[in-house]
Order: C-alpha cells, then structure tokens, then sequence
DNA sequence: GACGAAATGATATAATATAACACTTCAATA
DNA sequence: TATTGAAGTGTTATATTATATCATTTCGTC
C-alpha cells in the first residue's frame, strides 16, 4: 500500500516552496504574469492539503490585511486553474493545488471527509476505462471530473 | 457504436411513464411517501433528458401555478435524491432523472455540453479501475462522481 | 514619456442553498 | 372516532457561491 496522502510529519515548506516554484516556471512557459496578487491566492491554496473555499480564501486575504473583493479571488482561481496549477473539487465548491502541474493529467482526486485533504491521482486504467466507455458511445469527451470521496488511509485507521 | 442518448423521434411520453412508474415502486419498497409535490417535481425533471436547476424547477411550478418557495424544491429534490430516483450533477448544479433507480450503480454521466442531455453510464470496466486504484492507496470509498462532459453522438456529428 | 493591454479595485447584484419556525396532513392507535 | 405525534409543507429570512460592470492602476512596448 503506498499511501497517496503526504505523511502526516511530512515538510510541509518543502511542498510550499516546490509549488512555488514550479508555478513561476509553469506561468513562464506560458507567457502568463505570475502577479503578486495570484501568488498571494497561491499560496494561501498551498497552506495545506486540504480544499478551500474562495470566500476562505477572502478572508484569509482580508486577515493579512490585504483589502480583497470577491472578485479578485475568483479571478485569480480562474487564472491558476487555467494553468492547471490548481483544481477544483465540484462537489466542495473549493480548491487545491496541484503538484505535477507539468504533467498533462486527467484529474482524479480522492477526498477524505474526515481530515478534509485532497490528493491526486493518475490512473491509466481509470482513464482508459472512461476513453473506452465514451468511445462505444460516441462521446466526444471534452473534459472529466472524478471525484472520490471517503476516508484516507490513516483517517480510516482510527 | 451504441448511443447511450435516446434516439431524436423518440416516444418521450413513455419515458416520463415508465419513470414515475419505477419511481412507485421504489418509494413504495422504501416506505416514503411519494407525494404530491415530490411527483410534481419528479415529473417537471422528467420532461427531459437534460439536467435542470433548482431554481428552473421553482419556476416551471410557479409557472404552473404552485406557489412553491426555494425550500419547497430542495426537499423534493434531497428527497429525490435520496432515493437515487434522480442524480446531481455537481458541475452544473443541477438534476436530472435516473432510468435504473432499481438497480445499484456507481453513478457515470455522460453531459453534452451542446444539447445538455445526461446520459448515466454502468461501466463496469470504470467502477473497477475506481475500485482498484483506491485499494492501493488504502482509500475507503464511501461516493464517487464521475461526469464527463463534451459532445453526444447526434451533437457531434454536426 | 505615451500608449494600449492586462490586471486589479470597487460596487452591485445574480445564482445557489439553508435555517428556523409555523402550520398542515396523515397514519397509527387509544 | 378522536387523539396524537411524526412527516411534510408554507413562509420568511438569510447564508453561501459567483459574476457583471465600470473605474483605476500596473506594466511592458514603443
Ligand atoms: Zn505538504
Ligand atoms: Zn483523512
Ligand atoms: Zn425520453
Ligand atoms: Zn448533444
């Protein structure tokens, strides 16, 4: 078993940092403006493994003292999530980051419901099955939400 | 290439029959009451194949002459809904009719972004791949959301 | 430094969803 | 059949999530 979920005594700066990093070169790649205003949002999203709110985000912001609208969050999470530096959870309404954001990927995403983190996986299997259910339908897939929620391993221990 | 999406010419009237037929009998074996509201609901949700809102819900009632507030929609809804007699699709906010309420299924929606029907899929190829992925990561699934968005057959072809 | 595009600020409002309490309906049963 | 208690619905208010619009600022290019 190799669990998906960052240990729990993990570096959480060394995540923060190699988000960030990969970030600058992501949006450099694309020729995208990694402002300050969306590095901000940024990492505030990489303050854990968890999903957040826009409005957590707002008050985040707005604890730090920066005077935020909600439509400088939204369109910062537009930003980031078109650059597929974060995702977002449809069922939560909120967001995480992601950390292969180079790596084109069909987002599958495993949500405890109990410590409220989010990891990623990429399955060849999950997507090849939902490529072959569409193919026999003739479905021309655009985009695909996977959306997994349950208990991870260490909170189905307890 | 079986189209999961009913065909253009046809017989919709049996469609909106047979569900509130299904839908008797499970309500029925679950010893819920399938009232009046609930069974005007179900019925506005079945006149098509599409996903539709909450609030489109509310105002087809009010259309009808119901004078129905938010609430009064999202009981019938959660009722609904808990009986799997209809599914949610979380990326739209919006509903739609099950076809199989008697049978157990992971639910798989098929939406098409240009016509707007939803199509539910049993896959059991992608249920497995789910599953499987899962298990590795030690991950206790209690739900899974599968939507995949993009373009029927009919949409397309043109 | 002037210019135009992109980003952000600011205000208002739309769209989605729920809390709380009053009233009604309905089936069980005394 | 009258009582009663749970389930369902009505009603009002409000919470939560998201976007439209226009003004202002920032920033790279010329
Ligand atoms: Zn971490
Ligand atoms: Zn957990
Ligand atoms: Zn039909
Ligand atoms: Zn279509």
């Amino acid at each position: 078993m190799t669990d998906l979920f960052p240990d729990k005594g993990h570096d959480h700066g060394r995540c923060i940092d190699s988000a960030l990093h990969q970030a600058e070169i992501v949006a450099e790649a694309n020729n995208a403006r990694f402002t300050n205003m969306r590095r901000r949002v940024f990492t505030l999203i990489w303050q854990s493994h968890k999903a957040i709110t826009a409005y957590e985000l707002l008050d985040a912001l707005q604890a730090e003292g920066v005077r935020a609208q909600p439509p400088t969050v939204y369109r910062a999470l537009e930003f980031l999530v078109g650059l597929r530096l974060i995702h977002r959870i449809e069922s939560l309404n909120a967001y995480f980051g992601c950390d292969m954001p180079d790596c084109e990927h069909l987002g599958q995403y495993f949500i405890c419901r109990n410590c409220g983190r989010v990891a990623e996986a990429v399955n060849e299997d999950m997507s090849r099955a939902v490529r072959t259910a569409a193919g026999i339908v003739g479905f021309k897939i655009e985009a695909t939400t996977i959306e997994i929620k349950g208990l991870c391993h260490d909170c189905a221990a307890h």
